[in-house]
DNA sequence: ACGTTGACTCCTA
DNA sequence: CTAGGAGCCAACG
């Protein structure tokens, strides 16, 4: 089927759907937390996106560095091990940023508009 | 079982 | 555009 099998059977963990969608981002691009925890079937539940972060941080080999914040803001400078780690990895996945330090999501966030494909053929 | 906590987001100044 | 404060929600003690 197409990409709408999010609604059935969420009821594994929250972190693991988590986890599942921030694996699901492709390189140069980054998602909210809000986007994740939407995707993973807890709207709403974006600050335990960020504490899953912070715990698969060590554990899970995932590219939550490519999860950052709605506005474009990466995560506080007291993760990745550096002020300037996470712009790092980012910057080498292509990622541009603005003038402030800021990603320039309407480049790069995902999921995009182009990636959902529509499927509502109500005609 | 209730209160605290936190890699968030929104709204207002 | 930056800064501060309230609101949110699941995990923990």
């Amino acid at each position: 089927m197409n990409k709408q099998s999010d609604l059935m059977e969420i009821d594994e963990n929250f972190y693991q759907n988590v986890y599942a969608e921030v694996a699901k981002i492709p390189p140069g691009k980054v998602a909210s937390y809000g986007k994740i925890a939407e995707l993973a079937g807890y709207p709403g539940a974006y600050r335990e996106v960020g504490i899953a972060m912070s715990q698969a941080a060590s554990k899970e080999p995932l590219p939550y560095h490519r999860v950052v914040y709605k506005n474009g803001a990466l995560a506080p400078d007291y993760s990745f091990g550096g002020p300037d780690r996470q712009k790092q990895l980012l910057l080498e996945e292509g990622i541009t940023f603005r003038s402030n330090d800021l990603i320039n999501m309407e480049k790069h966030s995902w999921p995009n508009d182009s990636d959902y494909e529509q499927l509502t053929l109500f005609d």
